[in-house]
DNA sequence: AACTGTGTTTCACCATCCGGAACATTGATT
DNA sequence: AATCAATGTTCCGGATGGTGAAACACAGTT
């Protein structure tokens, strides 16, 4: 209400929006310092320093030296999103499975308030990039997943977030993307041509619950070289289908 | 400061505190509703709204129907502390790897703040358990580690922690976790003898990095029934610490 | 010994968080 | 339809307690 100005203070606590200014700012770094913290963040030392002590006491934080680090204790609040439908736990394996079969990255994604969130995942030696959010009409798993939506749903997510351009493929008119749901829905998968990253390709399925409610979507990425002809819209689609589908059996049947 | 009963009110920010309660009960349930969390915490309805908003408007607290669920934005903050070291992406492929080598489950422990926190874990199909915390003295895993302690650290341990009985089994007095432990750094491995849980048996050996700093523990447990003889004490000890040198290797070479 | 950069503590002010109560909304029951 | 119960939402005065500036303590450096 009143002046929108700027910043969208949004209603609310704000001493909880300090803690989480904090918490990110944490997840940024190794490991932070008090001082390091407040000239990050705008936050007074004294406002820094007490809300430190109070996460650290919770547990939520770790100190070791003078430095500051997220504790596990936030993992354990988080696995609840990670855990919440058995399918989740279940994609976890068929993830695994898919990057050891394939050699390539394989993985799970989910719809979280209009953008794709990475679950779980497989392949190459880091595996940071778990929690990360993607913008969905860029990715093929984002595709995929708003190729299930109606079109008053996929209207609402232009809206809300539009369709910037990433790289010189991305598709950004809303005519286009509707065409391109269209030969998803045929096709029953989406690739990504480079539109997310320059030199990267993807393929994706959708996945879905014994009663065909949309769970989320499986993916494999890679080298936009080597992502091409019928390894990506015979062979890949073909294997990603029957993980999907294996996730669907195993929630019918233990 | 003055009286301090009961309750460690702790120093700090409460309105945090409020916040995380809310978080901490929102973990524990598939879905709350606002009247539901007034119930199971002291906080009044308003207050309970308010913060929600918050939490939902910042994205770490997703509302659907009228329900609320712990959003993945959290999964983004906590996965810092997953993949905080090197060595603890190392390790999570050495977990799938032991968890289908031997078919066994497979997990590998971290110690923070006098617990034993799951970290990564392959193996049944509920992969819930990330992220929980055990008593380190009960756990082959814990002791692993606390066998890599001095003397005065693993009394500062005892003095805070105690050593409490979760079956007759468990190592209750001081002594017995020496020999105990002096044992272990024979071996160089632990082994769990239905310590934390009746009919379950483990073993765990240390992991270390290139510079000889202990960066966890790598274990497999299941049936005390099947966990006897030179499978336990041979067969499973040198599968681990053959995973966990492969660890070393990879931190030290790319 | 002076100095610079830390972390820690104190303190008075006033922003803002709180809880009760009113209001809105939904859905079930008669 | 109308009543009722249960829940979500908003409002508001009041005091709780979070805030920033500044003082203090401490370490390492020049």
């Amino acid at each position: 209400m009143g002046t929108n100005d700027g910043t969208e203070t949004g209603a609310g606590v704000s001493t909880t929006r300090k803690t989480f200014e904090i918490l990110e700012a944490l997840k940024e770094e190794e490991g932070v310092t008090i001082t390091e913290l407040t000239r990050r963040t705008d936050l007074s030392k004294s406002t820094a320093y007490r809300h430190l002590a109070t996460l650290t006491d919770m547990g939520y934080v770790i100190e070791r030296d003078g430095e500051y680090y997220i504790g596990f204790r936030l993992v354990e609040i988080s696995e609840q999103a990670r855990t919440r439908k058995t399918g989740y736990t279940a994609a976890k394996r068929k993830v695994f499975e898919l990057g050891q079969e394939t050699d390539e990255r394989a993985v799970f994604i989910v719809e979280e308030a209009y953008d794709a969130v990475y679950v779980y995942r497989h392949g190459s030696l880091t595996n940071t990039m778990i929690g990360k959010r993607r913008p969905l009409h860029c990715m093929a798993s984002g595709k995929v997943i708003l190729a299930e939506w109606t079109d008053d749903e996929v209207d609402a997510f232009i809206d809300a977030r539009g369709l910037d351009a990433h790289t010189d493929h991305t598709i950004t008119d809303r005519d286009s993307l509707y065409a391109e749901l269209d030969r998803i829905r045929d096709r029953g998968y989406a690739t990504n041509n480079e539109e997310f990253m320059e030199g990267m390709g993807g393929v994706a399925v959708p996945v879905f619950t014994p009663d065909d409610e949309l769970l989320g979507a499986l993916a494999v990425f890679g080298p936009a070289s080597r992502f091409t002809g019928e390894y990506v819209h015979d062979e890949l689609p073909d294997r990603l289908r029957d993980k999907a589908g294996e996730i669907r059996v195993t929630l019918a049947y233990g």
